[in-house]
DNA sequence: AGGCTAATGTCAGCCGCTGACAATTGACAA
DNA sequence: TTGTCAATTGTCAGCGGCTGACATTAGCCT
């Protein structure tokens, strides 16, 4: 008799959880050497030894695969965000979250794919228009929800009340754009991402205000590798 | 002999103009009646009588003829800005912008298509993911230009000073959520988006304080029509 | 072992898009 | 006017993403 510990269950769930790890990696790995436009699925496919077909079971589109792991960085941050104890103003509470969830998410990804897998696939994603469009739609699309949970936190109707839906506006711009500097950047390190994301957002309030010539310069941002980043 | 004046220059030339722009309405007309997805290319190019290779020739992709309109609005936004007095502060220039652009941007439109044609386009854009996804990325990339021009404005260095980027990312992500709100609501009329635009960039500023618990509440957002259009 | 069902492969076909080449049609000069 | 040149268009073939339909394979369960 066999005396194989069914590792999660049956063989065949297992064999298709194989089957889609395996369609990811190969995904990244090729859309990170040739580009995503150069790569086709069929590649894909034959890379992992199955039909196209299959990956089109496996993945709705050839986008989709492209943002698997991001989807569940994405979780990470929700769930963190949901975590922030309530006597935290709403920008406070969605930073403390972002930055305690990069602390954490390593790991996570480490479980799919070689996490420098998926920082370079970060770059191919904002490198590349298409899936750049993607990106952002779902960045909105996370924003909505994220309103949502700040308004349940202060109390407040999201349709009745305009200051959620502004104020992570507002925020997930930034959080875009931090995205996007450190996708130019040289280094692609989780730390690197993470320096940045601390920097930029605290120049969120400062920015806003009317008069920009009579206070003193702000500091520097940093450019790239912070040095030590930052405590 | 014939006393033809030639409108513009040669026949030619008016032969393309005619072509194009009625590819466009043929296009727009068709999205905006059976929806994006569910038209073909081959469709808009039955309509106008001419080859599917001619409409590629025009447009380099289906998508680009959903945003021929649109980018002649942006380029409005941009010389609006480009005009406002250099004693006004960044988001002070920005909302004067906005708002003087949808004053005469209505003419403008009306040269190329109906304006109701627009505003249903428009709608098609912000409910379809496709359209929606890159519709997105050209707003970023028009952010990247804002930005640049605020920093100049200010007498800054966009890579060296955050702020510049920073607050063009806060308002652009304020802006897009009154576009949103504008295609979602039922009133879809020019001076709508405009107030819509006016009220919500009113609560940039406040939805940003630390404590929202300790203020009084702030006027309520115009969920629609807001009656009479704030002056 | 054998039946059941889920997973996969195969095939045909639509749609967006492109390169290549031929046919058409304005433009312009002789 | 006519003929030449160049721009515009049509036609055709083909690639890549994606889907429905149907046959085949392979895990599961009695």
């Amino acid at each position: 008799m066999t005396v194989e510990q069914p590792s999660s269950a049956g063989l065949r769930e297992r064999k298709k959880q194989r089957t889609r790890d395996a369609l990811l990696r190969a995904a990244l790995e090729l859309f990170t050497t040739q580009g995503y436009e150069r790569t086709t699925v069929d590649e894909i496919a034959d890379a992992v030894d199955v039909s196209q077909r299959t990956f089109f079971r496996y993945f709705a589109s050839k986008e989709e695969v492209a943002f698997a792991v991001q989807q569940m960085v994405e979780g990470h941050f929700v769930d963190a965000l949901r975590q922030r104890p309530g006597h935290e103003a709403p920008l406070e509470a969605m930073r403390n979250a972002v930055l305690s969830a990069w602390d954490t998410i390593g790991e996570a990804i480490r479980e799919v794919v070689p996490v420098e897998l998926y920082l370079r696939t970060f770059q191919v994603i904002e490198s590349t228009p298409a899936l750049l469009a993607v990106h952002l739609r779902r960045s909105i699309e996370m924003e909505e929800n994220i309103a949502r949970l700040i308004a349940e936190r202060e109390g407040l109707d999201v349709d009745a009340d305009p200051r959620p839906r502004v104020a992570v506006a507002a925020f997930s711009g930034v959080m875009r754009m931090t995205g996007q500097l450190w996708g130019r950047g040289e280094d692609a390190s989780l730390e690197a991402i993470r320096a940045l994301t601390e920097a930029y957002l605290d120049h969120l309030g400062p920015a806003l205000a009317t008069d920009w010539r009579g206070g003193e310069a702000p500091a520097r941002a940093p450019r790239r590798t912070p040095g030590a980043h930052a405590e």
